[in-house]
DNA sequence: AAGACGGGGAA
DNA sequence: TTCCCAGTCTT
């Protein structure tokens, strides 16, 4: 008579969620075809705060333009920002490029197979590090993501914001002792996917849920309230104005973000706190009359920790000043030129309305 | 421990 | 509108 680890013991919480997934799960996802490492980590940076939808055409433009680990590292940041452009959170783009770049000097031009190697790359964590290894290499690591959290929150019935270090380490010691010993690059799939569509923030579909046996939070009738939200505060406001000088030619003024803030390094439309010291900038740059700019439609744009109002001023014919010529920080633009440009979202958004296709 | 960092989609 | 999402880094 075989022993219950002879019948496979397949009760355990990784093999229900492992079957699951053999029939609910995703198994179309375009870094999983082929499923190398360096495809993996793009992915896996990609998709941090970011939702697949959104990631899967900027992984397949990703990709097609840097093929491996060597060419990301050649390509110059510009590029990178540019196939960025419109993903968010930028300092993923020129994480991802330093850690190419890195892999190169000292790992062979190769994403190292190692838990500490990875952490120490800039952008990988502990979370996506394991994703990493158990997705590329089957390695057995767990990983920590919104989905997890909110998985073994519920299952084990674990009040309070899971973003609590207290609570966010107990987390990750139960996804280390839950772990399948085999099928981990299945199984770290699993996890997200049965998050993302099953056990999901609202709604969730326990009436077929693989675990929804041994479930806490089902059992209590606590399903709706867990896991328990981040406290919320009230966000902050900011305005300013944003200068849409326009030559004759059709170009158009764009100035580089500064390195540290919000949307560094990217390519932008000069930007002032109020009417004083865009004045100010207007005669330091441009010939022309600044009472003459006409406003724009307000750009409103959210963010995590604040709020923004965008003021734009545009200009239909300014020319540079003599003493200002174009260089790293601040380039007249051509229509064309903007699809290679890293550009915050709301800005190209504004661009693409007053520099309709086809317009000089 | 808390704040910074984007953008899109869902409720 | 508000909240959330395949987190990580800095202070």
């Amino acid at each position: 008579m075989p022993g219950n680890d002879a019948i496979g013991a397949d009760d355990t919480f990784a093999a229900r969620l492992l079957a699951w997934f053999d029939r609910c799960g995703r198994h179309d996802l375009p870094w999983q075809h082929p499923r190398t490492p360096y495809r993996v980590w793009l992915s896996e940076i990609m998709l941090q705060q970011t939702q697949v939808r959104v990631v899967v055409p900027y992984f397949e433009r990703f990709v097609a333009a840097l093929q491996d680990v060597g060419a990301l590292a050649r390509a110059p940041l510009d590029e990178v920002l540019a196939l960025w452009s419109g993903l968010g959170y930028y300092a993923r783009a020129r994480n991802l490029h330093a850690a190419a770049r890195r892999c190169v000097e000292q790992h062979g031009g190769q994403l190292p197979r190692d838990l500490d190697a990875l952490v120490a790359l800039p952008g990988i964590g502990r979370s996506t590090a394991g994703a990493i290894l158990a997705q590329a290499w089957g390695d057995r690591f767990p990983i920590m993501d919104g989905n997890v959290k909110r998985v073994l929150a519920r299952w084990h019935g674990i009040g309070g914001w899971p973003g609590t270090p207290a609570i966010e380490k107990r987390l990750w010691t139960i996804a280390a002792a839950q772990l399948p010993d085999r099928r981990m690059a299945d199984y770290t799939q699993a996890q997200m996917d049965f998050g993302a569509t099953l056990c999901t923030r609202y709604d969730p579909a326990c009436i077929v849920c693989p675990v929804h046996d041994g479930c806490v939070a089902l059992r209590e009738g606590r399903v709706a309230e867990l896991p328990t939200p981040k406290p919320g505060k009230p966000l902050p406001e900011r305005s300013a104005l944003v200068l849409l000088a326009r030559r004759g030619d059709g170009r158009v003024l764009l100035q580089r973000r500064p390195p540290t803030g919000v949307w560094a390094s990217l390519w932008s439309l000069p930007e002032a706190p109020g009417h004083e010291l865009a004045r100010d900038w207007f005669a330091r740059h441009l010939v022309g009359d600044y009472d003459a700019g006409e406003p724009l439609v307000p750009i409103a744009h959210g963010f995590t920790h604040y709020r923004l109002q965008l003021q734009p001023l545009q200009w239909r014919e300014v020319a540079p000043h003599a003493r200002v010529a174009d260089n790293d920080d601040l380039r007249w633009v051509a229509r064309a030129e903007l699809a290679t440009l890293g550009i915050p979202a709301p800005i190209r958004k504004l661009l693409d309305t007053m520099l309709p296709e086809g317009s000089p």
